[in-house]
RNA sequence: GCCGAAGUGGUGGAAUGGCAUACACGACAGACUUAAAAUCUGUUGCCCGUAAGGGCUUGCGGGUUCGAGUCCCGCCUUCGGCACCA
């Protein structure tokens, strides 16, 4: 099949060999070096990145190629315009997977990670994307980690990675503790076991530190709307207040936090999280066995069951009082588990009138309900509160609208009633002045609350990179030296987790014993890992200078290249990878060592594909491999095919048998290119001028629009009206032709300019330019509407005047019958569009 | 429950408020061929009609406009995210 045959033999009737075609450039390309990014190029810099794949047993789907050919198109693009594209690729290689196959296989994870990297390298390089090889780089290399290690020693020192015990997620399949991100529906993000809580004593990142930064900085951003949302959502910033509450026979306050101080007069009992540290103190005796009784239960439920599934209100009554501090009302505290400790203060004054939460419980348990807030008609002033009420009046109260029972809780604006000297305040005024007052005894202040909880940094696991501290009873924890880095991920034959809560690194006495960096004495070295998301945190950083062995890159280079220009990769990663590369860029922006502080200025995500209606994956058996397609059709074709199947933000459905249209206009394409290059006139005409440039100014919008697959519909219309004219198409046709094709079907199109007799590559050309003359036509053709309907078309000339076309009108016979002498009202004329006459 | 996206032919989809259904797949018909494949040409939204022609059509119902797939209001459906966050 392998036919050796020079572009100048080829003749009329060419046969589109694509995998010999392809084949051949892919070498020449490597030969030349030609995708290697110079880092001083006088051209401008463009740094176009993909979401580095974790290299899987699986292999590469024909999903995963289509985030790569897209950054392939937009690097090739930015390329003919005359940028110096960094456009690399590498493996983001610790990680769980890796390990539990490990595990099953018998294999160790280093060893099944170079494997799968040698046939993710392979996949990739089929594709014939621009990727800058020399820069590649693996985080599970010691070269790699010494500088993730690094980056948490400098995390360390600015006391932004610290150790706490306290409960966290932990997966009891993967034996590991998780962070709040990596908890997906109550389960676990990897396997979907559903997560427990565990008590450990473990690393912690300080990233809610950076909360306000992360949030506000999302306006910097060119990213989809949609991530910005899901990000701004996860950090959850809240603004309320905090309150004290006097217990008055303990001597003790309890502290809540609350976002509607103007409903105090409302809160009628309190409530808190079955693990607040106060609990034991204010249980009465005539109450401990049913508080104690709660708790254990309320700890047993999973975080599936207590906070997803089941929210049925749950509580108990703790025996204890405590003080409204506006009423002076003595209002009881309760435990119950819908009240979470680790938001807020795990407190909270419960007001059932205007809270749904709150509302539900006070009814499951017959708490009294007083309505503070009346809800006032914006437009009249009047009072509207009757809507939120049950119609009749209920015995206790008669006709008196304040006692009328709430159907349920009211949470809108409005104002203040039985608030005391409040009442008739504004919510919002209301919301300062009574903060404001309490602030004065020192019983409350402003406050601003997040979502956002500090990130769980230590796995109990083998593959990652081993945190860099030791502990020494004398010195307590002391970060491990930078000369004394990487801390090596000793090899070992058993790395199976323990599920103790300890990584299978403790066990090795060899790594664990050490001595103290700063006294001497005898040490154990941390044993926890980093997560996975460690070493993707500032990859995209080393990439700039990836083979430095003195720092973690140069200053100046990574200055140049950062931020990343154009970011592209799945939708998956909105809050977990995406947040926390954010936070090391700022931690380390703010430690000085790079002169940024957001990583990806522009952020794209590519839709996923589909085979009968569900993601792609191995294990489910519905996966299209890139191979048998790239056999039979060449990589040009699938690259292609990855464009047209639709929107790239757009999930798409695998259509088989769609490809082979696109391979048919790609096989035309090379016989009309092969066919007419030999002979093309320098010549150009009028009519091929005005289809080039009409074309050129078509696909350069499409391309600028990230429109992908309109831009392939582009290229089928150009070919077709292409073939279709009755003129030897000249050389500038068919150079732009290929020029264009070039960052869509690089191979082709340096075979087509090959053919066109050029020695150099079609990359070393430039996106040619539109001439505006050649847009506007002579005449044009408009349609004339009665009524918004079309009836006629004519064709009448440029910048013809409203009077014009409006006699054009009146003499066109068609058009008159139309009208059948009815009377014109109005008429509307859009120059170059059309002519409607509306009529009655 | 809250937030967001999307609903257009048999299918994937196209359309700065201005000719709805580009481009492609599929289907049907034809050319070439002993035949098939490949290639090429034509037809192809729906309904009525032999035809000429006419009517209808962008999830549903209203509205704004000379004109709405596109803008506004109210629904329905599907998908994604968050979910007892005080």
């Amino acid at each position: 099949m392998f036919r050796q045959k020079g572009v100048a033999a080829v003749v009329a009737g060419a046969v589109y060999e694509a995998r010999e075609i392809e084949e051949r450039w892919r070498r020449a390309w490597e030969q030349q070096g030609k995708h290697r990014a110079v880092d001083d190029a006088a051209r401008p810099k463009y740094y176009c990145l993909d979401m580095f794949p974790y290299p899987s047993g699986a292999g590469l789907h024909v999903g995963h190629w289509r985030g790569y050919v897209l950054s392939d198109v937009w690097s090739r693009y930015k390329r003919l315009n005359g940028y110096e594209v960094l456009h690399p690729m590498g493996w983001d290689a610790f990680g769980l997977p890796a390990e539990n196959d490990a595990i099953k296989k018998g294999i160790h994870p280093a060893v099944g990670t170079a494997r799968n990297i040698a046939n993710f390298k392979t996949q990739l390089q089929s594709m014939g994307a621009m990727f800058d090889w020399s820069r590649e780089l693996n985080t599970s290399t010691p070269e790699y980690y010494k500088w993730t290690q690094w980056i948490f020693l400098q995390l360390f020192d600015m006391g932004l990675a610290y150790r706490k015990e306290m409960p966290i997620n932990w997966c009891p399949s993967c034996k590991t503790g998780l962070a709040n991100e990596e908890v997906v529906d109550g389960g676990c993000e990897r396997c979907g076991t559903p997560v427990t809580k565990k008590n450990m004593n473990q690393w912690m990142l300080k990233i809610t530190a950076y909360a306000d930064r992360l949030l506000e900085d999302l306006d910097k951003l060119e990213w989809p709307e949609k991530v910005r949302k899901m990000q701004a959502n996860w950090i959850g910033r809240s603004v309320g207040a905090r309150i004290r509450f006097a217990v008055p026979a303990l001597g003790e306050q309890i502290e809540v936090f609350t976002t509607r101080p103007d409903t105090l007069y409302g809160a009628t009992y309190m409530v808190l999280a079955p693990e607040h540290p106060l609990v034991s103190a204010l249980t009465t005796a005539a109450q401990r066995d049913a508080v104690e009784q709660y708790t254990v239960s309320a700890l047993g439920k999973s975080v599936l069951t207590r906070q997803i599934q089941d929210k049925t209100k749950t509580g108990v009554f703790t025996g204890a009082y405590a003080k409204n501090p506006l009423s002076g009302q003595d209002i009881p505290i309760w435990i119950a588990d819908y009240v979470l400790m680790d938001y807020g203060t795990g407190a909270i004054m419960a007001v059932p009138a205007h809270d749904e939460r709150d509302f539900e419980f006070a009814a499951a348990f017959s708490l009294p309900i007083v309505q503070v807030i009346a809800p006032v008609d914006p437009l009249s002033g009047n009072d509207a509160s009757a809507d939120f009420r049950t119609p009749r009046a209920l015995g206790h109260g008669g006709g008196n609208a304040d006692a009328d029972e709430l159907t349920q809780a009211y949470t809108g604006s409005g104002a203040l009633i039985n608030s005391g000297l409040y009442s008739g305040m504004t919510v919002e005024a209301a919301k300062r002045q009574i903060v404001a007052d309490l602030a004065l005894s020192g019983m409350a202040e402003e406050t601003v609350t997040y979502k956002l909880r500090d990130w769980v940094f230590a796995r109990q696991r083998y593959w990652g990179e081993p945190i860099p501290v030791v502990h020494c009873d004398t010195c307590g924890i002391v970060p491990v030296p930078e000369r004394d880095l990487p801390v090596l991920l000793p090899d070992v034959e058993r790395y199976e987790p323990t599920g103790t809560g300890e990584s299978p690194l403790a066990a090795i006495a060899s790594f664990v014993n050490t001595t103290c960096p700063t006294c001497g004495g005898p040490a154990r070295r941390e044993t926890d890992t980093m997560p996975q998301w460690a070493g993707s945190c500032w990859y995209f950083l080393r990439f700039a200078d990836p083979h430095n062995d003195r720092e973690p890159f140069d200053r100046d280079k990574v200055n140049h290249w950062l931020p990343v220009d154009m970011y592209i990769g799945g939708v998956e990663h909105a809050v977990l990878h995406l947040l926390y590369a954010r936070f090391f860029t700022k931690v380390l922006a703010d430690r000085g060592v790079i002169g940024f502080d957001e990583p990806f200025a522009r952020l794209f995500n590519q839709g996923m594909m589909t085979l009968n209606g569900a993601k792609m994956s191995k294990s489910k058996g519905n996966v299209v491999s890139p191979e048998d397609l790239v056999g039979k059709y060449g990589t040009d074709t699938l690259r292609l095919y990855e464009m047209f199947v639709g929107p790239p933000e757009v999930d798409a459905e695998w259509n088989p048998r769609a490809i082979e249209g696109v391979h048919r206009f790609l096989s035309r394409t090379y016989r009309l290119m092969m066919e007419a290059a030999p002979s093309a006139p320098q010549a150009e005409s009028e009519k091929l001028n005005k289809l080039r440039h009409r074309f050129v100014r078509q696909v350069t919008e499409r391309l600028e629009s990230f429109r992908f697959n309109t831009v392939v519909s582009a290229f089928m219309e150009y070919v077709s009206a292409l073939r279709d004219a009755p003129e030897r198409l000249d050389r500038a046709t068919l150079e732009t032709l290929a020029v264009c094709i070039a960052p869509l079907a690089p191979h082709l199109a340096e075979e087509c300019w090959q053919a066109l007799g050029h020695r150099e590559s079609v990359f070393d050309s430039s996106w040619p330019a539109v001439d505006e003359r050649y847009l506007v036509d002579d005449t044009v053709v408009i349609v004339l509407q009665i009524n918004g309907k079309v009836r006629e078309r004519v064709s009448i000339p440029q910048g013809a005047s409203e009077d014009d076309v409006a006699r054009v009108a009146s003499e066109h016979a068609g058009f008159q019958s139309a009208l059948g002498g009815r009377t014109v009202v109005k008429q509307v004329y859009v120059p170059g569009k059309l002519f409607n006459v509306v009529v009655r």
